[in-house]
DNA sequence: ACCTGAACACCGTTCAAGT
DNA sequence: ACCTGAACACCGTTCAAGT
């Protein structure tokens, strides 16, 4: 007979149909912050909203509360999972530089003025001013990251190509060249740092390359 | 009599007091810009509506839509003010300086980190990103704030005090640099990129004459 | 513990209507 | 031209209630 079994095939669809959308996500969290990312890269930061990742899950528009205690900390947890996927980038582009310390600070530069623009939404919510003290996870994350340029540099130091002051103060100083690159790429298009036709990865060797030789005479 | 006279004092009040809140708003699209401005001091830009700037203007809350077409519009002409403000601020740090290249170029810088921690709420609606085809006098206000550091820029290579390399390239390193350091201390508090108790202003110039002298050993 | 539905106070934006 | 009031579709957040 094959009517029985054709009756049970649908009868488990039908549990699924109805299961699915109720209670049992495994793991709805992580779930949110999935959709967040595919949110944030289609409409951007302004467009994402906690009733709408809700829906985009197959959850009530309140369910986000069980694992969040607000929006903000949404977004502290998007952040977070932006300065680990930055940190991935770079960590890859400077192992597949040479040994040079120049060549591993441009590519670590260009991979985080990159990685800026084709997830400037993300950047956007990595970058956007909170209370840090809130979230020790999100601050860890991108301390972490920033540690990567320190190792760098501190090795440069270490092979004599760079001069040997302060390691902190040299790694934030090209943190920050790196981050107002590409903020302002973002906020400006990165036309507006481009002279003609040069390409992203032109404009962060060349300014990096300033900063590694000096402006003075 | 004395009766007819505070009858017609009354009166007066009264028209005042009808009138004042309808129609008659000599500029109400500065107005507005004015309240907006006191808002983002008062709330942070996450804050700021179209209806309570509406409110505290005392007219309707689509007013505001006499105009401006939209908040993108109004987040534009707010950005535009900022930077006239900030422009302001940096040439009165330029003219305070001495009359050497380096000063002058730390003074400026100082004043920018300085506007950006004052007006953090202001400097985020001027760096968010947004379609600049859709506000040229953006894009104006922008590049005279920019010209500003170009002038210095162009002048300290006159003075043979900086090298004679492209000055649109120089100027643009320099403002990537002081930007990412207010963007960074914005986003992630001032003591992110402080040491210890160094005061900001000790930091830009330590950044920025990192920049100047270079890293290379 | 985990999720829902109803409710609240707020948005931006549109539109017909008033002066 | 300039402004209003009502209405719409959306928010974030709270809360009592269900399993």
């Amino acid at each position: 007979m094959t009517v029985p079994i054709y009756v049970r095939v649908i009868d488990t669809v039908n549990i699924e149909l109805e299961r699915m959308p109720k209670y049992h996500h495994g793991d709805l969290r992580n779930t949110l912050l999935a959709i967040a990312t595919e949110l944030l890269a289609e409409n951007g930061v302004q467009a994402l909203s906690l009733r709408k990742m809700a829906q985009r899950a197959g959850v009530s528009h309140n369910a986000p509360y069980m694992h969040f205690p607000d929006k903000d900390a949404v977004l502290a947890a998007i952040a977070e999972e932006g300065f680990r996927l930055l940190t991935v980038d770079v960590e890859s582009a400077i192992s597949q530089a040479g040994d040079n310390t120049h060549q591993q600070l441009i590519a670590a530069s260009q991979a985080y003025v990159n990685f800026a623009l084709n997830h400037s939404s993300h950047m956007q919510v990595m970058f956007r001013s909170t209370d840090l003290a809130k979230y020790p996870q999100l601050v860890e994350a991108s301390q972490s990251s920033l540690n990567q340029l320190f190792e760098l540099v501190k090795s440069g130091q270490e092979q004599g190509d760079l001069k040997s002051s302060d390691t902190h103060e040299m790694t934030k100083a090209i943190w920050a060249m790196v981050h107002g690159v590409a903020a302002i790429s973002i906020a400006y298009e990165p036309t507006t740092l481009l002279p003609g036709q040069a390409s992203v990865e032109d404009v962060v060797s060349k300014f990096v390359n300033l900063l590694l030789d000096g402006l003075t005479a």
